[in-house]
DNA sequence: AACAACAATTGAACAGCGTTTAGTTGCCTT
DNA sequence: AAGGCAACTAAACGCTGTTCAATTGTTGTT
């Protein structure tokens, strides 16, 4: 059998994507194989390649949906808080609940660029750019003396801490971190950098 | 030819883990396998599944190995340091240094036990805990009216963080950072972060 | 010295992987 | 009705981790 033209490209590829998520979800990064995401489309090998560079493209595309989820996830948990304080704390819990609920994908998320090696997708630092513009945003009310540029480097090393502590969570580490758990080690970090921070950066 | 008894159980293993510790800085975490390996010893595969369990145990070992060499180079990198501060600047930029120089093997201990899912091998916290323990050292004279136990946790919030930056840096995700090199985020991160730590946690 | 027992080592095999491509099939246009 | 083309498959290539029967060199005993 040949020319089914069951479906058009762009249905294949969203079945493709569909199913990558949920084969990932279920048997974590390591379990998705061309072969068997061929399958769980009713298509074969071939016609994955038809529609997808290679399997990094497809992890690639995933990732790119994940991005997404995570800013209206961040965005949605973040939205009620009345202080800055407050929707930064929000965000954090929301980012470490996210990684825990959906580790397979979160973890995704920073395993695939590592090999790779090269240059990041394009889409990619856009969506991310978005996820560290929210931090960036709640973070602005509290810059005081500080100029632009260093609230917009202070969002991604507040970001950037509170990822290495859901790392610890996600990939079972936290016995790593004593008796605490994320939520509180993330707490922590937030309320004295944001201490740190309103007193005025005198180096 | 069989029985040849060039070599120990040790010594092939510790030749292997060699050979295995090459292979990875040369062509990263994924080009290690086990025929390679093998032929890298002068062994077949089946030897080395003689001497490891499997190709996990193997990078688990590499992996310890590293821990141990990181804590020697953090150490080493931190001595000369005079005020607690110093030491801590002196740590961060050594872990980044280390991660930077040798990305490979460093990116390894930080990605295999992501499959593996379950617990981390016996030696691995000790060896972990120790590195934790220089920061821990560092931040005590700083502790001022918080607890041990706060100071505990307080070292591995903050590596967390300097971790997370790290880890923006070698995964080639520096772009997402703004034009901010690695070194002045931790640097920001841990000046911040001492700050609010020493004006107390009334949080 | 001959021989048996044993341990060390090999190499082939298995099932799976990503990726490519020749070949087949069915639809659409003329 | 025929031809052209797009969609799709199936098989192949060289790789992977892992297992294990078979072979070989060494050692201890007679």
């Amino acid at each position: 059998m040949a020319r089914r033209n069951d479906h058009s490209r762009e249905e294949i590829r969203s079945m493709a994507l569909d199913a990558a998520e949920k084969i990932v979800a279920e048997e974590g990064f390591k379990g998705l194989s061309a072969r068997k995401l061929a399958a769980a489309i009713n298509y074969t090998v071939g016609t994955l390649y038809l529609v997808f560079a290679n399997l990094d493209d497809i992890v690639q595309q995933v990732n790119e949906r994940t991005l997404d989820a995570l800013y209206d996830w961040l965005r949605a948990h973040a939205k009620d808080a009345v202080t800055p304080e407050e929707a930064l704390l929000a965000l954090a819990n929301a980012y470490i609940a996210y990684a825990e609920t959906r580790s397979a994908r979160w973890n995704m998320l920073f395993e695939y660029v590592a090999d790779n090696g090269s240059t990041l997708p394009p889409g990619y630092l856009v969506k991310a750019e978005k996820v560290f513009g929210l931090v960036e945003a709640s973070l602005t009310p509290l810059a005081g003396q500080n100029s632009i540029s260093e609230v917009q480097q202070a969002a991604r090393v507040l970001w950037a801490g509170v990822h290495g502590i859901c790392l610890l969570k996600i990939r079972q580490r936290m016995d790593l971190a004593g008796e605490q758990n994320a939520e509180a080690m993330a707490h922590m970090l937030v309320e004295n950098f944001l201490r740190g921070f309103r007193h005025g950066t005198q180096a």
